[in-house]
DNA sequence: TATTGTTATACTCTATAACTATA
DNA sequence: TATAGTTATAGAGTATAACAATA
């Protein structure tokens, strides 16, 4: 059988608008604990990349510098992340994720995995095993291009 | 192999947001002839559903009739639907697709694709074939369930 | 001059609350 | 009373343009 990748294209464009409203979904219903999914992935790069500047923030996720500085300030409103100086270049700044930061980053995490975990419970094994192999393989077209485009420019 | 839900879920809300970044960065690029993810998700929608209400068109999209109201505005506004009285009952309207929203939404149907056929075109036909199986395989949890929701509902 | 970041402004997406009209 | 839809209001996400401070 041959996938164009036409076909691919239109699979794409039809589910993943699909899967994405449901995580988004979920993510705001939780409330009292919400993060929007613009907030959860700036809240979770940061963890991962301590002391990034905003630009590097705004590069990784696809977003101008005004929107970038708005989504951070909402985060440091909230208690979620600081915003320091950095010494070595002074037009620079340093953010870091609170303890509060991260105790709301797991938790959001965590009940956005239990939503999925419980769907995907009523899937065969075997399409669980299909959709972890193709989100492998969107992997190395979305997520490794972007990484090395970052590092590009 | 044995692959959890746990596995599966984690690599759900990894990849998924990354990928529909790109295709809402996409569709708001082409300026001039541009539709939002939203906008472009209803017109799809009532260009399938013809004559469909604003009640059936919240349901699909997982929206509230305030939030979807405003957004068929917005598209009535531009020339790109009509609504009409239901005369069957005369609470309900009948949403129809213009010529001119037709057009729009293959443009931007054919836009976005083209951008994907393009980044897909880099990958191996294997990997290829794993993306389409997957997002098959995802159809079954998060299309197929939606419509049965609506449909029971 | 170029880069980092902020502020001003504007539009869309989204919700809840309060409302109108119809069934 | 219940349903279909609109309007009012508010907050978040997003952009561009204009700006300040630093390199």
């Amino acid at each position: 059988m041959i996938t164009t990748s036409e076909e691919a294209a239109h699979e794409l464009l039809e589910v993943v608008p699909a899967v994405m409203k449901e995580i988004r979904a979920e993510m705001r219903n939780r409330r009292t604990l919400d993060l929007t999914v613009p907030q959860f992935r700036a809240l979770a790069f940061v963890d991962k990349n301590k002391d990034a500047s905003l630009s590097v923030v705004a590069n990784h996720m696809g977003l101008t510098l005004p929107t970038t500085s708005r989504l951070i300030d909402l985060l440091i409103a909230r208690g979620f992340l600081t915003r320091e100086d950095d010494p070595s270049d002074r037009r620079r700044l340093k953010l870091a994720v609170t303890k509060r930061g991260l105790t709301i980053l797991d938790a959001s995490r965590r009940g956005t995995l239990d939503y999925l975990v419980n769907k995907l419970n009523g899937v065969d094994a075997e399409d669980r095993q299909l959709i972890v192999e193709g989100m492998k393989a969107l992997r190395l077209v979305f997520i490794n291009d972007a990484q090395i485009k970052a590092g590009v420019k």
